[in-house]
RNA sequence: GGGCUCGUGGUCUAGCGGCUAUGACAUCACCCUUACAAGGUGGAGGUCGGGUGUUCAAAUCACCCCGGGCCCACCA
């Protein structure tokens, strides 16, 4: 039972990454009785080649959650996944194989990406949660374009379309013309951009008199449906219900009135076309206009504009504003800032284009989704507004479906003579309307294939299905669902969560977990978020390379929920030394256990048997701390045990009845038996945050044990480390039921404040820890510590201890 | 423009009504002490972003302001 000298992180890593797998120890046990934790993990991209330090922190710290729940005695369910399904996959196989989705049919193109999904996800797996020591049960693998969960995808749209929840109609969306596909609310970001304001002047068509209207986008005069003016605006007041000429187009369109007008704005004049933003699509609603759809899907301008078509709109607005320009209607420009939106993936400006889409309702549901929103335990609470604010403002029913290659079908079928809309039965499921062919059963003619796939967060708001295994395993969705937790980054709270949220409550009118933890956010050392374009991202694996996984674990457990964290390189340092300590501290403990056969000691020294109560209580506390998702307080807790309490006091205090051939062996058996267990306990405290160098010591410490021992003696009557395990992780956690009486308490505090003012006397008078002193103790303190003496004299060099009236240390 | 959140020694962090404001890293001094110099002991370093108020008492509560971050709205 030795250690070596000094800790090799390296070998260690690899030994118990190769010995956890082949012991399967994460195992999920389908038979057990013991109260089910189950995560509802998020699934990478697994697109990027490798990932930075944020995302391993992330993925990293609701690990540290199921290793917790492990120890704790649950039974964790806590499946891996891969998001492989849509846009970022059809990417990544377009570019890094270069071929051309157009050239090639659905079926072999998404063959292609399975294939190269499956070879990222391997090395992912290995590369990444593997090398972190991840504790996922490779079992419960699932990934989101796999079969089960295209069958998990389509059931729900169809029970949903039986619900009433889903729908299909025309209606202008957010699209991009880049992917040339329809988007979500969700899917749009802010795009700040230095743009130019035109004022161009429009003729009446009853009268000599000029209006000028200011707009950013003159390429839309084509689909100028109407002119706007704000009813109090007295300008304008006596224009209501004119008309006037579009330039160069030369159709006539009213002045009309809106309050949603801002008079301050260029002119107070503003003009609404089909469809320029979102303001146009609420106009055009409101008052029944005219539809002039000027633009394609791949944002050039159609035969609408005359001789513009098949021009992009960028280069249609310089041409118009030419033509504009040569008939003197451009009155002035000016430049503005102006925030559009833009596809959260190429950031090119979204469109807006009348198309037929599918949709989940969300406006109606509101208010009971901030109901379930409430019904669930929100870490840290503040983030349950991140939620309730989206749902409040949300403007839009969800848009399911993509016009994009690679997803998960939309199973249905159009009737090419009736229009009949036709849905397969659940038992078809999962299908590819393309593959497949239909015949009305009204009319029996032909029918077209949807060739749209769903969104991706359609299946990803179904992971609590998909991953507890819904239509795979009925009986074991049943227990696990609501699941336990679910991890995620605040990032999301308004797609994923929001999502699933909607989906739970509309399937199965509940919540689909019990608590949501969101994780830190990892910024650069300056504050800003790590990206591979940014050029700012520091990888993980080679942090994990220089320092250890443990170190990097450390770091993240120093991580609290909810709040940002830069990323400090030099804060990792503070990890290698705990290692360094550790392991010193246990070679310490070994060296000293050498013919230690676990005899139980008649009776405790006190100050051992104060450590143990002192240790009773950090267990009670860190668990606490640990059941709230509270990680760095735990940690901090344990830390600040054994560093100070154990190491610099206790180990110093007990040195002499471990050396000291001339005290007592009782002693000596009493300090023996204190070192194991708090060791042990120690260890199992730390283990979810460092778990290698925890189960390399955990095992040295049981490698000549039968058997761990409990305390049995009158006055720590139970203190129990449970009995050694193949593994720490799944050894259980430390239990107690000792409480600190009073007077122990006193006298122990008493003891290490004496220690204290001793080392201070000896290093202000620039003396060895181990001169001889003469030490005087106050009368009153006297009975107390009586108990404590020899211990006391024997850390203190105490040549000898007299009692009197004042405290007093002095020179012999 | 709205919401959320944060602002504590050089850096990071705890405290969220009440003892001299916690701890870590870095820094300085001393100590090679039989697990560990990747150690130990001690010191220096803060008007707790600014202001006003509530209170016997404010880093902590309220209001305002300044500065950072995130989310949303606006987008003619």
């Amino acid at each position: 039972m030795t250690l070596t000298e000094n800790y090799d992180h390296k070998e260690v890593e690899k030994k118990w990454i190769k010995e956890w797998e082949k012991q399967d120890i994460y195992k999920f046990n389908p038979t057990s009785k013991k109260p089910i934790f189950s995560i509802d993990t998020p699934p990478p991209y697994a697109s990027a080649g490798h990932l930075h330090v944020g995302h391993a922190l992330h993925y990293t710290q609701f690990e540290i959650v199921a290793r917790v729940m492990r120890q704790l005695g649950m039974n964790v369910y806590f499946p891996p996944g891969f998001d492989d399904n849509g846009l970022p996959t059809e990417k990544y196989v377009e570019e890094k194989l270069n071929i051309n989705k157009a050239k090639t049919n659905r079926a072999r193109f998404r063959e292609i990406c399975l294939k190269e999904s499956k070879k990222v996800e391997d090395l992912y797996s290995k590369n990444v949660f593997k090398r972190l020591g991840h504790s996922y049960d490779w079992n419960l693998l699932y990934t989101t374009i796999s079969p089960e969960a295209q069958k998990v995808t389509q059931t729900v749209f169809l029970k949903l379309v039986k619900k009433g929840d889903c729908y299909r109609k025309e209606e202008p969306t957010i699209w991009c013309p880049h992917h040339e596909t329809a988007l979500a609310q969700a899917e749009v970001e802010d795009l700040k951009r230095t743009t130019k304001l035109s004022y161009i002047n429009f003729d009446m068509k009853d009268s000599k008199e000029k209006i000028t209207i200011a707009t950013t986008r003159p390429e839309f005069l084509p689909a100028c449906v109407g002119i706007f003016v704000h009813p109090d605006d007295k300008k304008y007041k006596k224009l209501i219900g004119k008309e006037v000429i579009v330039p160069l187009f030369k159709h006539k369109v009213k002045i009309m009135e809106d309050e949603t007008v801002d008079k301050e704005f260029g002119t107070g004049m503003m003009m609404t076309c089909t469809f320029g933003d979102n303001s146009d699509i609420e106009k055009w609603k409101k008052y029944k206009l005219e539809l002039r759809s000027i633009l394609n899907k791949d944002g050039t301008l159609n035969k609408l504009s005359g001789k513009y078509e098949g021009i992009k709109s960028e280069q249609a607005r310089k041409q118009i504003m030419e033509e504009l320009e040569k008939e003197k209607r451009i009155k002035k420009q000016e430049n503005i800032q102006q925030t559009v939106g833009s596809c959260w993936r190429c950031n090119t400006p979204v469109e807006y284009i009348i198309t037929k889409q599918w949709f989940i309702k969300t406006l109606c549901h509101k208010e009971d989704l901030i109901k379930r929103g409430n019904e669930i335990k929100w870490y840290p609470e503040f983030m349950k507004t991140r939620f309730e604010d989206w749902t409040n403002n949300l403007g839009w029913d969800w848009i399911i479906s993509r016009q994009r290659y690679y997803g998960v079908p939309i199973p249905v079928w159009y009737c090419e003579k009736c229009n009949q809309v036709i849905f397969p039965e659940e038992k078809e499921l999962p299908v590819d309307p393309i593959e497949t062919e239909k015949k009305c059963p009204k009319c029996s003619k032909k029918t077209k294939p949807e060739t749209d796939v769903f969104d991706t967060w359609m299946t990803s708001s179904n992971s609590p299905e998909i991953a507890s295994q819904w239509l795979k395993n009925p009986a074991l969705y049943k227990r696990m669902a609501p699941m336990s937790l679910r991890p995620q980054s605040h990032d999301i709270i308004r797609t994923w969560a929001f999502y699933t949220i909607l989906k739970s409550h509309l399937l199965f009118d509940r919540i689909p977990w019990k608590e949501v933890m969101i994780c830190t956010y990892v910024l650069d050392p300056k504050g800003k978020g790590m990206s591979k374009s940014k050029g700012n991202a520091v990888w993980a694996d080679e942090i994990i390379e220089k320092y250890g996984v443990d170190i990097f674990r450390y770091w993240v457990g120093t991580a609290s929920l909810g709040s940002d964290l830069l990323f400090k390189e030099q804060e990792l340092i503070a990890g290698r030394k705990f290692l360094t300590k550790l392991w010193n501290a246990s070679r310490f403990v070994f060296m000293h256990l050498k013919n230690y056969k676990d005899e139980k000691p008649k009776k405790l020294e006190l100050i051992d048997e104060y450590m143990l109560c002192r240790l009773s209580k950090l267990v009670e506390f860190a668990t606490k701390k640990y059941r709230k998702y509270d990680i760095a307080e735990a940690k901090k807790m344990v830390e600040n045990f054994f560093w100070h309490d154990f190491c610099d006091n206790y180990l110093e205090i007990i040195k002499d009845r471990l050396y000291n051939e001339e005290r007592k062996k009782e002693g000596k058996i009493s300090a023996q038996h204190t070192i194991k267990t708090i060791l042990t306990t120690l260890l199992k405290l730390m283990a979810p945050i460092t778990p290698f160098i925890t189960e390399e010591i955990y095992q040295h410490l049981n490698q000549c044990e039968e058997k761990l021992s409990t305390v049995d003696c009158k006055s720590t009557p139970a203190y129990k480390i449970g009995s050694p395990c193949k593994s720490i992780h799944t050894s259980e956690w430390p239990k107690l039921m000792v409480k600190l009486n009073s007077s122990l308490e006193e006298a122990g505090q008493m003891f290490t404040e004496i220690l204290s003012e001793v080392r201070k006397y000896k290093a202000k008078n620039n003396l060895s820890m181990k001169t001889e002193i003469g030490l005087t103790l106050t009368k009153k303190s006297q009975a107390l510590l009586m108990p404590f003496l020899e211990d006391l004299q024997a850390v203190t060099k105490a040549k000898e201890i007299v009692f009197n009236e004042k405290f007093s240390i002095k020179k012999i």
